[in-house]
This record gives structure tokens, sequence and C-alpha cells, in this order.
DNA sequence: AGCCAGATATGCT
DNA sequence: GCATATCTGGCTT
């Protein structure tokens, strides 16, 4: 398990999502190996980006490889990570995690849960990991995170229109381990 | 599988 | 002021 080049998300923001499927994300040390991702662009309508630079969205238009954390329905965290050149107004949502690291924790943070729902939903996987506001734009490459490359585990990779979203529902930016039960949603059968 | 409440920051009128 | 939101959990069909 090597950290993440710091050129990693300096790439176009849908390469990005699909390459951070099977990379291990942590925050204080817990979390898991990404499985499920979503890619929001500057030019793309269902994106926060889409109109411009706002105080809600400000580190998506900020430098890449830091974070981007918005509060959704007035209840869950959602956690992104900004890519491209500065500006661009890209990210990649994390939708879901295979729990591997601090599982304890994240069950206390959760409430006694089975392992499948405890980080399966970009809402759930926050409260697992303690996501809050306080690491909106925050960099990726230092503590409480740890973004780590494991051994070129090939596992396959689906891709599917995004959810929860009501614009742009053509593009299929969301990718995921198939058939992984740690899923968000299943990908419909190829 | 489908319906609905919950809680609030955000952005547009 | 007001409708909306990158959602989840619980309840009903």
């Amino acid at each position: 398990m090597t950290p993440l080049g710091p050129a990693f998300f300096d790439r176009d923001v849908v390469t990005v999502a699909r390459a951070l499927i099977g990379v291990t994300l942590l925050v204080d040390g817990a979390g898991g190996e990404i499985v499920e991702t979503e890619a929001y662009d500057r030019e793309d309508p269902a994106s926060h980006s889409f109109s411009g630079p706002t105080a809600r969205n400000a580190a998506m238009f900020g430098p890449p490889g830091h974070a981007y954390v918005y509060l959704s329905y007035g209840i869950h965290w959602c956690l992104n990570l900004v890519c491209r050149e500065e500006g661009h107004g890209a990210a990649v949502l994390i939708r879901a995690l295979e729990p591997t690291h601090g599982i304890g924790a994240m069950r206390e943070r959760r409430g006694l849960q089975s392992d499948k729902l405890l980080c399966s939903g970009p809402g759930r996987l926050s409260q697992a990991l303690g996501v809050t506001r306080r690491l909106d734009g925050v960099a990726l490459d230092a503590p409480p995170f740890r973004l780590l490359c494991g051994e070129a585990s090939r596992r396959m990779v689906r891709d599917g229109a995004r959810i929860g979203i009501t614009k742009a529902m053509d593009r299929p930016w969301r990718f995921g381990v198939a058939g992984s039960p740690y899923l968000s949603r299943p990908f419909p059968r190829p």
C-alpha cells in the first residue's frame, strides 16, 4: 500500500472517478476500499459547480487533491475529492467503501449496524468516517486523510447512470465494483 | 418495490 | 421568503 502520487487528481474527473475504485480511503485511520464513485464536472448540469462558484462549492474551484464536503438534505454530509486544474469545478463523489480499517470506531459512530450498511452510501460513509464540514477544503495528502493504492487488484469496474440526480441522467459517470455487496445500489445486469 | 418524514444550508425569486 | 437538495431509515404494499 503506497500513498497516491501528487498528480493523481490532476486529471480528467471521469478518469479519476474510475481510477479511485480500489483505492483505500482513511480518515483518522478509519475507512476502507472505495467501491463506488461518481464524477461531477463544471459543464455538467447535475454538478454543484455548474452555475459557477458560490460559498458552498468554493472547494470545487480550489486546487485538486482537496476535499469538498457539503450537507445534503439538511442531514447527511457528502465527501467529494476535487480534480483537475484549479478553478475547474470538478470533483468525485465517494459513494461507498468496503470497510477494512477502524471498523469498531465506525460502528460506534453509526450505531450498531451490519458491516454491509456501514459505508454503503455517501451519507453513511461520511457518518462512519466522521466526515463533516470541518474537512471541507482540506488537503487529501496529509492527516486526517490517507489515500493508499494497493496491489493492482484489478477488480471489474462497471459504469452506469448516477444516483439521486434529476439532470444529465444520460452521462454514465457512476463507477463501481460489479457485484460488491458494499455498493449503495447494485448495477443493472450487463 | 414504493412512499414518506426528517432537518437545514443553499440559491434563486 | 420559498423550493430544492449528489440521502437514509422506517414503514407499507
